[in-house]
This record gives structure tokens, C-alpha cells and sequence, in this order.
DNA sequence: ACAAAAGTGTTTTTTATACACCCATGC
DNA sequence: GCATGGGTGTATAAAAAACACTTTTGT
């Protein structure tokens, strides 16, 4: 066979030399949303190993052997919080040489990529697993401090995603609860775009025209004022809409 | 320390033992257009060793020590095509267990993971550098042939990528000449989104009012009818509108 | 003169934006 | 009764879509 010549070989060697070897982390930016005080939340992950101990951090794993990078995402997940709903997409993939002090300082030794994801949950429905020490936390994405390794570039990956998605992507019912009031999604909605990114009553009546929100009849009081409808995410409704252009804002 | 207490040795190892060890490829997408053909091309390479000897792929390689991912796209595309200017940006990362046959098939093995990267070049410009036996060829699209690994799966994903650029960013004149006719633009949109995604004359007033084509003044006669303007793209006009949302279609 | 391709303008329809106003409840 | 938040409608402005028409060239 021609690729077992000995030019060949020698040169498979020599190529080989060359190449790095990597370990690959799976680092994940779930955000969800409480929805009782507009706030954004991030989980993070207090570490208690070297490198950065004692360093907040996304929640990652390494890959395993046999393993999928979405399933090392989703096993890492399943560690942290209980979930009944997810929403999971990969982000990007971080991989500059020395973003990891672990690898040798000559650049010889192994390397360390990281295959980010972007995770979505209810915060209602997320039950975080205790851990001993209290090491993971709901963050607000405002307030998060300095992170392990470069997952503050990470987490802004994350949210630039978030924003955009929100714009012409029903994401938004993956983190608002089962059911909800159309003010929970605008008050989300100016949660993360910012305060004045549209009107409500022309949000409201855009985000009805869509056709995928099925008000529930229930009425929910909260304080003064007239009572609100509870709508819920119609999925059957939402099928033939799947891959057109929408807009949310 | 902490970490380095006995307990703490043992998990490591153990843990050691259970990851997968990885070579971390980056492979490209690179598309380019025939202005004259109206034909979206991408770049395959003819692969010259196993696995897949003799099969065509997109233009790859492995990472190297001390390389970062896009450094090691950059070298792959400046062995194979000449270019004055390159749009790069990073596309999707594959890493399913089993998606290269050099993987050992009990998966202890180690695992080869691909970083995919989109890139566009000028057709005019990207002078092919000549390899022996012609392994390296422009592919129409919609011809590009059964590929190497999971290759042709990483080019749809980068045909999804482009198609969705093109509506909001401003990517069409990475692929097209130095100077256009208005009219080339509209036919690259046509080759790219289909025929009818939009009305010539509204899509000529829409691009021409976003303020960043500058007109040469230098006529072009293409066969019989009134000569074309040539146009030009302007960066500078088109600097303040960059990160703002710009709708091309 | 006429076909072919470039380029301009006008009408119609749809969508976005701003904002006024009515409704139901707690206090 | 009135403040508070929920919900509806309407007038205006802007943008998208359709298409008719003029201009300049080659033959």
C-alpha cells in the first residue's frame, strides 16, 4: 500500500512531532432568569483544585473517553442542577496557546481547549445540587467577578449570544416559567436588551400576532391592579414557524 | 498544600485516566464566487494519505505546538491559495466520538476533534498554488462530491453560515472584486439565496442608500446594453455602521 | 430602429412607532 | 374614589414590495 512507503512513514513521524496534544474542556454559560426581581443570572462554579483555587468559574468538565462534547456538557450539567427543561447550543471554541497554566510554560507540554456552551434553564424548575462549602451560585451577570482562566471572555461570548438570539429566536420560554404573564417577557425582555428597547403594548400585540402563545384563562393578581393573564409557550403552534424569519423586537 | 494532599493525588489520577486524549484539526470552508459564471465556489483538496487516501476534502490540518486555532487555518490556506485579502472567522467545532477511523475502535484511542473555520476569498486574487496531480480544485456547491470524514456535513453548516451573513453583514464584498457592478452584487445574492429573494431595482436602492458603495465614475460595457458603473466598497463610509443591525435583503 | 442591460421613480402595501384610552383590581 | 398595573385601539411615520418607465449602449 502506498502509504505504508517508507518516505511516507518518516514523514508521518516528523508531522507527528509536530502536533500538539490536547485535553478538551466542555465550559458551560447557563444563564437563567428570576423572574420575581428581573434579574439575569449566570452559574458559577466556585473551584476547588489547581489551577485558580478558590476562583469562581463557568461550570466545565473535561472530556471523557467515548464521550461526545455535548455529552460532556450535559453530564456536567447534571452534576450542578436539576433540570426538567434545557435549552443547549454549542459557542465557540477557545484554543490560544497558554490559556491554560497548566500547559508547560515552553508550550511543549499538553494543551487545553475549551469547547464552550450556552445553556439556557428555569430558575423556578432549577434545583441547584448542594455542594459542600456552598461552591455554586446564581450570579448576576452584572456582578460576576473575576473568573478562572479567560471565562470572563467566555460569559461575554455568551451574552452577546443571548442578545441576539432573543431577537428572532424564541429562547426567551426557555428560561421564563411554564407559565407566564406577558409582562414577565417584556420585563425580561428589558432585562437583557436594556430598559426602552420597545413599547410594551406594541411588543405585546406583535408577540400575540405571532400565534404561538396560548393564553391559559387563569388569572394571576400581583399587588395592585388588574389581574394578568398566564400564557403558555404553544409548541405545536410554534412547529411550521421553526426556521422562518421572526421577530421578536 | 491543599492539593496535593494524598486524597487529592488519587482523584487526579483516577480522573487522569478516564479523559480522552485529543489532536485538534482545523478545517476550512472557504468560499469564493465566479463573478463571471455566477457560480459559488469552495475550495477541496484531494487528500494524498489515509484515511480517505484519494478522496476529496475541504483543505485542513492539525493543530501544531504553540499554534492557536486560527493561526493553523491561516497556514493551511497560505500552502494552498495566494490571497490579498481573507475573511476568516471560526464556524462550529466537531467532536462526536468516532468521526475519524484513525480513532481506535474500542475509543481508548485518541480522539480527533475539528475546528471549522469559514473563510472568503476573491476569486480573481486567490491564485491556486499548484500542487502535483491537481489536488486541489474549486468545487461548484451544489456539485461538491461525496467528502472526506465528516466534511460534508462541516460544508453545510458553512453554507448555512453564509447564507445568513449575507442578510446582515456586509461579507458579499470579501467575494467579490475590487470593483463591481451593482448589478454583480444582485446576481451573488441570487447565486447565494436563490433566484426572486428580492426585487433588482429595491435591492439597488436599498444597498446604495446604506452610504458605503462609492461609485469610480469608470464605466463597464459587458456585451450589449448601457455600461455599468464600477463601485467600490468604502471602508471608511462603512466604519460607523459597523456592530449596528444593517439589513442587506 | 430595436433589443438589451442600466438606472430612476411612483404607487401600493405592510410594518413600526408613539401614544391615547378603557378595564379590573387593591386599598 | 383613585392609584396601579393589564389590556385595546388608532393615527402617523417609515419601510418593503411591486412595477412602470427612462437612459444608454451594441448591432
Amino acid at each position: 500500500m502506498k502509504s505504508n512507503s517508507p518516505t511516507n512513514l518518516q514523514n508521518s513521524a516528523l508531522k507527528q512531532d509536530f502536533l500538539a496534544d490536547f485535553k478538551v474542556g466542555v465550559d458551560n454559560v447557563v444563564f437563567s432568569v428570576d423572574t420575581q426581581c428581573n434579574r439575569l443570572l449566570v452559574l458559577l462554579r466556585k473551584r476547588k483544585q489547581e489551577p485558580f483555587n478558590d476562583c469562581w468559574s463557568l461550570p466545565g468538565t473535561l472530556v471523557r473517553h467515548g464521550e461526545s462534547l455535548q455529552e460532556a456538557a450535559y453530564r456536567t450539567l447534571a452534576e450542578k442542577i436539576q433540570v426538567n427543561n434545557l435549552y443547549l447550543e454549542q459557542l465557540y471554541t477557545f484554543g490560544n496557546p497558554g490559556r491554560d497554566p497548566r500547559e508547560a510554560p515552553e508550550s511543549f507540554g499538553v494543551r487545553y481547549l475549551s469547547v464552550s456552551y450556552f445553556a439556557l434553564v428555569r430558575y423556578e424548575e432549577a434545583q441547584i445540587i448542594a455542594q459542600k462549602e456552598n461552591n455554586l451560585a446564581w450570579y448576576q451577570v452584572q456582578e460576576v467577578p473575576q473568573l478562572a482562566f479567560d471565562h470572563n471572555q467566555i460569559l461575554e461570548y455568551g451574552s452577546r449570544r443571548l442578545r441576539n438570539k432573543l431577537e428572532y429566536s424564541p429562547i426567551a420560554f426557555e428560561v421564563l416559567p411554564e407559565r407566564f404573564t406577558l409582562n414577565d417577557i417584556y420585563q425580561l425582555y428589558c432585562t437583557i436588551l436594556g430598559e426602552n428597547f420597545s413599547d410594551y403594548s406594541n411588543f405585546r400585540s406583535r408577540l400575540l400576532k405571532l400565534g404561538f402563545l396560548s393564553d391559559t384563562g387563569v388569572k394571576v393578581s400581583r399587588g395592585a391592579g388588574r389581574p394578568a393573564s398566564l400564557y403558555c409557550f404553544d409548541a405545536i403552534a410554534f412547529a411550521p414557524l421553526k426556521d422562518k424569519p421572526l421577530v421578536f423586537i
